[in-house]
DNA sequence: AACGCGGGGTT
DNA sequence: AACCCAGCGTT
């Protein structure tokens, strides 16, 4: 069965009776090809597919994404994840409308050179819209080609890496580079799904050595498991008059870009009388006259890697004499909408606004 | 080579 | 609760 022709033409022909319709696949525009891929890492599609559509009506081309301010590119992202993704989409836009006079790049080489772009994605670009024999390698192109081969090399390790590519290009139809990468990638997101894969249905079961050695469930490999912290949050939602403070986050850590609160973290919640007892708390409010007006119930975002727990502490200054905390950034109520916020914090405003009228 | 980076669906 | 999703950049 290592017969490339074979293999290509087997998922090939599959593909032909299982085409999944979806918007990018009907155009040739390096522009909305990048965008999609981008929008589709480490995403699913049906959660990714709304927010392409609106990017590209936004934005409908290279040059409009460019234009755009980071922080309207980051709204449009808000809810999606992996924010990085924006900021380099949002720098790369700008490289090619600015540096490149708005053309895209037509090779795979340096098509790969771009911010934000990996061998995935330069391989998906290049094939998509050019047609260029670059094998695609993801999630789904790991899971079919561990099974099938019985490669037990785990996928995350720079060894298997370069097998599993190796083996792609190998296998790839030089002919029709784009469809053999589509083909592929719907088979593994459809037929040899990650858990319960229809293997009684498949037009590999008679070659599939995962299959034919009862080792489906064992494969892929992988090595790494993580370990999830929990991080402990004390948001001051400071008001004044008809505004509140917000802060754009920064600094190395995550929801870069976005923005939310000032915020007091600690390695454990903090009870009320404790948060008051913080050196932090002290700098914003000494010598201010202020009111807690509401305590929010605790929320909790999980992350991939952390567990987040926030607690909203409401308040109202009367009087201040201080000015540290006007280093912030000071908002209407009613402009509010249009800052990009991560989760937690659209959940405690939606909270609000369902209970308390806070607009 | 290892780690950090979101949010959500599925099992 | 664990796993995974059209991965990439940094250290």
């Amino acid at each position: 069965m290592k017969d490339s022709f074979l293999f290509s033409s087997l998922i090939i022909n599959w593909s032909t009776k299982n085409d999944r319709l979806l918007p990018w696949k009907q155009t040739n525009d390096p522009y909305k090809i990048w965008l999609s891929e981008i929008i589709l890492q480490q995403t699913r599609i049906d959660q990714g597919t709304p927010y392409y559509l609106k990017f590209i009506t936004e934005f409908p081309t290279v040059n409009d994404l460019a234009k755009a301010d980071e922080d309207e590119v980051l709204k449009l992202w808000q809810g999606l994840g992996y924010y990085s993704r924006a900021r380099n989409l949002h720098f790369t836009a700008k490289y090619i409308a600015n540096e490149l006079n708005g053309v895209f790049p037509t090779n795979h080489k340096d098509i790969l050179k771009l911010k934000g772009i990996g061998d995935y994605t330069a391989a998906a670009i290049a094939s998509f819209a050019y047609g260029l024999p670059h094998a695609v390698v993801d999630g789904n192109v790991y899971r079919v080609l561990s099974r099938v081969f019985g490669i037990e090399t785990p996928i995350d390790s720079t060894q298997g890496k370069k097998e599993f590519s190796q083996l792609a290009s190998e296998l790839l139809d030089y002919k029709r580079p784009a469809a053999n990468n589509q083909a592929i990638m719907d088979f593994g997101a459809l037929q040899c799904t990650p858990k319960s894969p229809d293997c009684e249905n498949c037009p590999l079961k008679d070659f599939c050595i995962a299959f034919n050695t009862k080792k489906i469930d064992q494969l892929p490999v992988k090595q790494k498991k993580l370990i999830k912290k929990n991080r402990y949050f004390h948001y001051l939602v400071i008001n004044i008059d008809e505004s509140v403070f917000l802060n754009k986050r920064n600094t190395k850590d995550i929801w870069q870009g976005l923005y939310d609160f000032p915020l007091i973290e600690h390695s454990s919640l903090l009870s009320t009388e404790e948060l008051k007892d913080h050196p932090e708390w002290k700098a914003y409010f000494e010598g201010t006259n202020i009111e807690i007006t509401s305590i929010s119930k605790p929320f909790k975002q999980t992350l991939s890697h952390q567990y987040i727990h926030a607690v909203f502490y409401e308040i109202m200054i009367k009087k201040t004499s201080n000015n540290s905390i006007l280093t912030h950034n000071k908002v209407r109520r009613a402009a509010i909408d249009q800052f990009a916020f991560p989760k937690i914090i659209t959940w405690f405003l939606s909270d609000k606004t369902l209970y308390l009228g806070f607009k």
